[in-house]
DNA sequence: TTTTCGTTTTAACAAGTTATTATATTGACA
DNA sequence: TGTCAATATAATAACTTGTTAAAACGAAAA
């Protein structure tokens, strides 16, 4: 099984290292991050992660504005605040953005470990499994594989049109957000990233046109919804 | 809409009451229990609570007992302790129960507010949710996908369309105040956005035309009101 | 290091859809 | 009966999406 992934912003880099290091120590693979804007070019430059550990006092980019432009991207990510002062105003500023936890420096390092794992249960609890094999009218997807079969004909596709069709299958018959698609796979929702997205839908177009009861139509400036009518 | 149901098991009867009134002025059903097997008594004869507040420390049945009995009947329900002493050892006992969370007295009743607050919207996601699908007589219209429906007959309003009928929808029957309409929709109101206003109502009159007991009646210099006759 | 190749982004233009403004006309109210 | 509000339709402007091709990028091979 692959391990839990935690992005750990801290610009103390004693600190954080041993921090990094005690919770490598028990099984997660942590990234850190010296300061906030390290961190969320991280955070947009990697698949997804498990939970985010952030201080709250850090150079270029405090941990409230790091976790609120981490929660336009991601709104499930659990967020844990780290902050040397036990300030109220900060807590009730930290919980309104989103926060699940809230930890004083100096920290029981395995009172964090006991948050963390408390956190990650019941995310894991009540996340559904993710779907991997997809029925889309005649086509199979696998989704890890990336492979797209009709009949005897299959055709492998890239890491991109992969994420976009699986996105579209998830929601079959449901509308998939514009901005949903976008902060998922492109992490960044703006002109260009939009227009790179409609080159990658007028390509998985292309790719399920050989049934004619699948079809991705547009909900014009929602999003888009990929219809089967099998 | 039903309020969020809180066990709190707490043997100080000062406390405790204080604690119940304060939660219940922040809009929680909560019932108080005296000692630990009062609680779990309460537990299994009530329908199902949405959160339990445990003080560790009680007769009868400590917190921690209560917790282990509780999970054994319900795995998902979050848990808070309160603890008077803020020891480790007991902080990672409830954690392997499977608290949620964790509250040295004297604490913050703001702090756990927002405690309790980021824990349900967690589980439940936000208990307000607005309406998508709506029955106007004959017609259903879906706000998300903006289809409008009468029998097989489906048509797609285009995204200001579908905001003015969802605004009448929502005020079914009830008066939709111009000014209302025009800041909610078109964020301003001027002689200009009126008058775009005006456009699509009769746009949204025809597309309404088909069941004679609908129909936008105007009120004059007050609004618009969506009456549904059937 | 340079080359190569698949992938992704950017650019440009066409097509499609929606929103606003203009104009003419009717209806409500004092 | 005069004035302002409301309606309908037409014309135009603004914006979104579809499509193709070329440029930029990045990882692996030569």
């Amino acid at each position: 099984m692959k391990n839990n992934s935690v992005l750990l912003a801290e610009d103390d880099p004693n600190f954080g290292s041993v921090l990094r290091d005690y919770l490598e120590l028990n099984d997660f693979d942590v990234v850190l991050a010296a300061d906030g804007l390290e961190a969320l070019r991280i955070f947009k430059s990697q698949e997804s992660f498990d939970l985010c550990i952030l201080d709250v006092m850090m150079p270029n980019k405090d941990g409230f504005t790091l976790a609120a432009d981490i929660r336009k991207i991601d709104k499930e990510v659990p967020l844990i605040f780290l902050t040397a002062k036990s300030m109220k105003e900060d807590m009730v500023k930290g919980f309104q953005i989103g926060a699940d936890d809230y930890l004083t420096k100096p920290f029981d390092s395995e009172v964090l470990l006991y948050k963390i794992r408390a956190l990650l249960n019941r995310k894991l609890g009540d996340r559904e499994e993710e779907q991997i094999h997809f029925k889309i009218g005649r086509y199979e997807y696998d989704s890890e594989m990336r492979v797209l079969k009709l009949g005897s004909n299959e055709r492998t596709l890239s890491p991109k049109e992969g994420a976009l069709l699986k996105l579209l299958a998830t929601n079959k018959n449901n509308l998939l957000k514009r901005s949903d698609a976008l902060n998922k796979i492109w992490k960044d929702d703006n002109y260009f990233t939009g227009r790179s997205m409609d080159v990658y839908l007028a390509k998985v177009r292309k790719y399920l046109s050989d049934d004619p009861k699948v079809s991705i139509i547009n909900v014009h400036s929602e999003g888009f919804r990929l219809v089967d009518e099998t």
